[in-house]
RNA sequence: GCCCGAGUGGCGGAAUGGUAGACGCAGCGGAUUCAAAAUCCGCCGCCGCAAGGCAUGUCGGUUCGAGUCCGACCUCGGGUACCA
């Protein structure tokens, strides 16, 4: 029978069901949970989805091969922005649309046989979820975690709703294009700032993230020591003082400038003057986003204000507008600095500010030191030591550090300014002036003001009779659903109509998977027993905001008593896997305009009718540029193991994989070749001792790479022991004892072509419930090593000794070497070093 | 702009500071076949007849030895707080 997965898949699939394999149970093993980001239900899943859920699988059956009791679910995202926009383009419903999605995407994922517990499945979206997710909400509420302030917003003057950052293009609406403006809104708040500290040092203890995302999320927490101080203001009576924090006290005599946000309170009671009006407007046109403000043209207004230096009263700064100073940052002013920071340099060169250096390098004078800065700013790491030219505080010749700590500690005594940490990270807003999200379960009463929903009335579910015929918030406009009763004190109050940001819903699902019935947010038991999530995989996109949020809500959830105190951290471990890309194909139209291709229109580089057509390579797959595999056609052909096999091979799980035609049939091909290999056994007994060793040794490697996430070079091993297998001379049992090997090798893989082999090599009972090999350690021994020997550095040659030789011996092997011989012509060596076991280098 | 990554044959990639190119794809040659598909075997970084030289984005440094460590730069990707 030749390998058929078309038939053989389900019915594994089938028999795993029935045995109830993959079903989460409490017992008395140890528990490991593994656990992917889930998906957001966008209508089909993609490569991206099979990669990931791929990997996580040959963890979760690795696993529970060794012995664990896995815990490995699935859910969906269901809340978000996509289900609103569905329904203002092709009408309907976002439930409607979203569940429709999730089916959709359900049937495509089960046919890959995930080892998925599929009875804990949930959406957030389900009455379920939403209840838990409010209740949570109360208890956070009640412990100090929540409170409401305002905040900037982009608001769309046209359609009259809020926009999203990425529904804002070059500063307009996305379906207006109208100018987008900034517009302050009272909005729901999570205290993450307070965390700021113990999300920064906890990072420390989290061996198991990689390096990378440690490293973003301690800059985007961003903890700085600085100073804070006040510039009194000249004849400004109502605004007395501007407050300053600085990282860089210690270029307190350089300052040139002080600069403040149009949101501050001076410009905007300056206002009345049409010149700073429209320099503000002009400001808050850039929207909300970081990346606007930061990379828009930077541009100043001089307000006429002067103000007093801290060191020297005589001497006045001059007070602009800047349209990159951000007032959620600091205090919403700086003074500007323009010998050693580049954006203050650009500045000052722009409107003829003065640039003066307070230091330069290592015994410059003050003019050398100014000659240095007029062009370019001079920045050193402030770990280098520098000279002070325009110094107070500290000597001369000191660090940056140094001198800033002197600088605070000057301030302090003079009683100018007092010394500040800081952090960059802001609270977290969670409101959204949308439908399709988790309702925040407040009342607005007239007599009692903001007032909890009672836990009893939870939940507070969205009303289904709305439209997305007109922008807005349906919530907003609906005719009844806002009418609520206070509880408190019985009398008329007005619903919240904002509902939560959605990673509210994905900063808690990993805990609701441990009893995703409960009657509470979590069961305890059952997060006793299943946290922590042991290996977390996702997205790189993730690295910071929503795992960022999950740490912090998972203290919030242990605050409140939902999870263990073990639980603060939830992600023992975690893994960025890259993206899946594919080449885009693509012809020019008349005008040179770029029109897209169907990969399967594209043989050979060229079109059917001979157009030769341009390739773009690894680009993010993206159904505009029509560069997009559908894993179910991929599945339907050649089967999931197959897919599954591809994704896994050649690129190393962190980094992005291309999807190529050649690389898929040469996955089935390999598998449909183990397949004949386990049918061709042979009836009469022969041992192979060295297919044996192959055998073990790539137990041995394949379980290393697995452990080390290197599912490419697992492949590989298994690649390597496939061709063993088929260059031996072994046969009958001795052969199907290593293909049987070879299946539980491949199972956490490619789990039905395992079960096929294993059946067909004599194994008893399911491949799946086989314990993980463990390799014969006398398989291992090497007796004799291969020294490649180098003369300078160049690799000249190679020496065959006997493994633990004696080092003096091998120098004497080596000096006896024909080409050391040579080269050496006679001389000795200067120096001969022998790395035991790796190399020989002689230096002549 | 700022923060974080990545860059190695025609292609995907491998390599605790120690033989650069494991394994796979493509290509080339052969076997099998009436023929083809499939399968099996062999070759395969570049230049060179060879000896040898050149090669891990670019330039410089540390080292007996650098793809790996350090510095500067280039290109591409992720994030930038309301995409998920």
């Amino acid at each position: 029978m030749p390998y058929d997965p078309a038939n053989s898949e389900p019915r594994w699939q089938q028999a795993w069901d029935e045995a109830g394999t993959f079903r989460a149970v409490r017992d008395e093993r140890p528990k490991y949970y593994v656990l992917e980001m889930f998906p957001y239900p966008s209508g089909r899943i993609h490569m991206g989805h099979v990669r990931n859920y791929t990997m996580g699988d040959v963890v979760a059956r690795y696993k529970r091969a060794q012995g664990f009791s896995v815990l490995h679910p699935m859910g969906w995202d269901a809340f978000g922005m996509p289900a609103e926009n569905a329904a203002m383009e092709q009408g309907g419903h976002p439930r409607d649309w979203t569940y429709a999605n999730i089916a959709t995407m359900r049937d495509q994922l089960k046919p890959l046989g995930l080892s998925i517990d599929w009875s804990r499945e949930f959406a957030t979206c389900d009455d379920g979820y939403v209840a838990q997710q409010q209740a949570l909400f109360l208890d956070m509420l009640e412990a100090g975690l929540i409170y409401r302030k305002a905040a900037v917003v982009n608001w769309d003057p046209v359609d009259m709703t809020v926009l999203a950052n990425e529904q804002v293009i070059d500063g307009k609406g996305w379906r207006s294009n109208a100018p987008v403006e900034r517009r302050e809104l009272t909005q729901w708040f999570f205290r993450i700032s307070d965390y700021a500290d113990e999300l920064l040092t906890s990072l420390d203890g989290l061996d198991g993230w990689p390096e990378k995302v440690r490293l973003m999320q301690a800059n985007w927490i961003g903890r700085s020591r600085g100073l804070q101080f006040r510039f009194d203001t000249v004849n400004v009576p109502d605004v007395p003082q501007i407050e300053v924090y600085t990282t860089r006290p210690d270029t307190l005599l350089g300052a040139s400038f002080v600069a403040i946000s149009p949101d501050h309170p001076l410009a905007r009671s300056l206002e009345a003057d049409a010149g700073v009006a429209a320099f503000n407007a002009a400001a808050r046109k850039l929207g909300t986003s970081e990346e606007a403000v930061e990379t828009a043209e930077k541009l100043g207004l001089d307000t006429g204000i002067r103000v007093r230096h801290p060191l020297d009263p005589d001497w006045q700064l001059p007070v602009w507008i800047a349209n990159f100073v951000l007032m959620d940052y600091g205090t919403g002013a700086i003074f500007g600095s323009p010998a050693h920071d580049q954006r203050d340099h650009d500045f000052a060169v722009k409107y003829g500010l003065p640039i003066r250096a307070t230091f330069g390098k290592p015994g410059m004078t003050k003019a050398e030191a100014d000659a240095l800065v007029a062009a370019e700013p001079f920045v050193p790491l402030k770990s280098e030591p520098v000279t002070y030219v325009r110094g107070f505080s500290g000597e001369a010749d000191q660090t940056g550090e140094a001198a800033v700590a002197a600088a605070i500690d000057h301030a302090e005594a003079a009683g100018y300014g007092e010394g500040v940490t800081k952090y960059r990270l802001r609270d977290w807003g969670i409101s959204r002036q949308r439908y399709w999200g988790c309702p925040i379960p407040v009342v607005h009463c007239r007599k009692c003001g903001t007032v909890p929903e009672a836990k009893a009335n939870l939940p507070v579910l969205l009303p289904r009779d709305v439209t997305f015929d007109v922008p807005g918030n349906p919530l907003d406009r609906h005719p009844t659903w806002r009418q609520a009763t206070c509880p408190r004190c019985g009398g008329e109050a007005r619903r919240e109509t904002d509902t939560m940001d959605t990673f509210v819903d994905s900063s808690w699902y990993y805990a609701r998977f441990t009893a995703p019935h409960a009657q509470t947010p979590t069961d305890r038991a059952d997060a006793d027993y299943w946290m922590n999530v042991d290996q977390y995989i996702g997205g790189i996109e993730h690295a910071i905001l929503h795992l960022l949020y999950s740490r912090f809500f998972a203290r919030a959830m242990v605050r409140t008593g939902h999870l263990p105190e073990k639980s603060a951290e939830p992600f023992a471990a975690l893994f960025t896997q890259g993206m899946v890309t594919h080449e885009i194909y693509l012809t020019r139209d008349d005008r040179g305009r770029p029109v897209y291709h169907l990969p399967e229109d594209v043989r050979d580089g060229k079109l059917a009718d001979g157009t030769p057509v341009e390739v773009i390579p690894s680009a993010k797959m993206s159904k505009s540029k029509k560069n997009v595999v559908d894993p179910v056609n991929i599945v339907q052909s050649f089967g999931a193991d197959t897919a599954r096999w591809f994704m896994l091979s050649d690129s190393p799980p962190e980094r992005d994989v291309e999807w190529t035609a050649s690389g898929a049939e040469a996955a089935a091909k390999f598998l449909a070749r183990v397949h004949r290999l386990a049918e061709e056994t042979g009836a009469e007994d022969r041992e192979d001792a060295d297919l044996t060793r192959s055998a073990h040794r790539a137990i041995d490697e394949v379980t290393r790479a697995i452990e080390g996430f290197a599912f490419n070079k697992a492949v590989a091993k298994l690649y390597e022991l496939a061709n063993a297998i088929g260059r031996s001379q072994a046969s009958g049992e001795p052969r199907r004892a290593v293909l049987r090997i070879a299946a539980q090798l491949l199972a956490p893989m490619v789990p039905h072509l395992a079960e096929d082999v294993w059946k067909l090599s004599g194994g008893t009972g399911l491949a799946v419930d086989a314990p993980w090999p463990i390799p014969d350690p006398a398989a291992l021994v090497q007796d004799s090593v291969t020294l490649p020997i180098q003369i300078n550095g160049k690799r000249r040659g190679e020496i065959t000794v006997p493994a633990g030789m004696a080092q003096a011996e091998i120098e004497q092997a080596v000096l006896a070497d024909e080409a050391v011989r040579r080269h050496l012509n006679g001389q000795a060596p200067r120096k001969l070093i022998v790395v035991p076991g790796r190399i020989v280098n002689v230096v002549a």
